[in-house]
DNA sequence: ATTCATGTTGTGAT
DNA sequence: TATCACAACATGAA
């Protein structure tokens, strides 16, 4: 799950806002049971976190790779976290869930997340500049830099911007360098307007496509980068920068 | 049936 | 000390 899937995440808790908790159940071992009769204050997100404060105890949820969440309905198994308000429940699945315990701001940098008003493109400019040796595709994973971004996001940003994922920063020129900044950015937006729509699946332009919709030419897959994460792209598109061959 | 994937974190080796 | 490879976790779609 993604950032703009944890922003969707929140605005769809706005109805439980100042509810109390009714009932708690779940598989989390983080002391659930002390949220039973409290209030639920607010819910934030950075990243692909998403904080919640219940009482006064804050805590955040993670959902990995696997991890869902459901509204109102349920699955046929326990979830790690499920809280019943008097207007409806919340079930979250195959979570990560930690308390935190420091200032928000002391372990949470909004300026780098994709998603908050507060993300600030050139001091990101600036994180991404400070990692000459790393791929762009690497970096662009990187969520003390680039937080919410995912491995749909960076396949597309990268395919957006005809760049070879394994692209090192250092070999980016200033104009490219801003521009992924700026496009993990948009594209971030894009993506979150397209799932509020339910129409995001059909937007992809390479993630998980078999052929290119510029060229019709196959698209690559391959693990890729110090993450190692499955990359989708475009050998012909986002083939490296021809060099001017000298005439024999 | 098997593989693979919207991800992170901890461990032990180098 | 730092970096790295690998494991662990958990689930549903293809």
């Amino acid at each position: 799950m993604e950032g703009p899937s944890l922003v969707i995440l929140r605005q769809e808790l706005k109805p439980f806002i100042g509810k109390k908790v009714l009932r708690v159940s779940g598989y989390s071992t983080i002391g659930i049971k002390a949220f039973e009769g409290q209030q639920l204050k607010w819910a934030k997100t950075w990243g692909k976190h998403l904080i919640l404060k219940i009482g006064n105890i804050t805590f955040r949820t993670h959902f990995l790779l696997f991890g869902t969440y459901l509204i109102n309905q349920q699955k046929d198994r326990k979830a790690t976290l499920t809280l019943e308000f008097e207007n409806g429940d919340v079930h979250f699945y195959s979570a990560a869930i930690r308390l935190i315990e420091e200032p928000l701001d002391t372990i949470y940098d909004w300026r780098v997340d994709v998603m908050s008003r507060r993300w600030d493109s050139s001091y990101v400019f600036q994180l991404v500049q400070a990692k000459p040796a790393a791929y762009v595709c690497d970096v662009l994973l990187d969520q003390q830099i680039f937080a919410g971004v995912g491995n749909i996001i960076k396949c597309e940003v990268l395919f957006n911007l005809k760049l070879p994922p394994l692209t090192k920063v250092s070999s980016l020129t200033m104009r490219e360098l801003k521009a992924v900044v700026e496009e993990a950015h948009r594209y971030s937006h894009q993506f979150y307007k397209w799932k509020k729509k339910f129409v995001l699946r059909k937007h992809w332009r390479i993630y998980r496509k078999h052929v290119c919709p510029l060229t019709g030419d196959k698209v690559a897959a391959e693990e890729m980068g110090k993450t190692k994460r499955y990359t989708y792209y475009c050998p012909t598109c986002q083939a490296k920068a021809k060099k001017i061959k000298k005439k024999k």
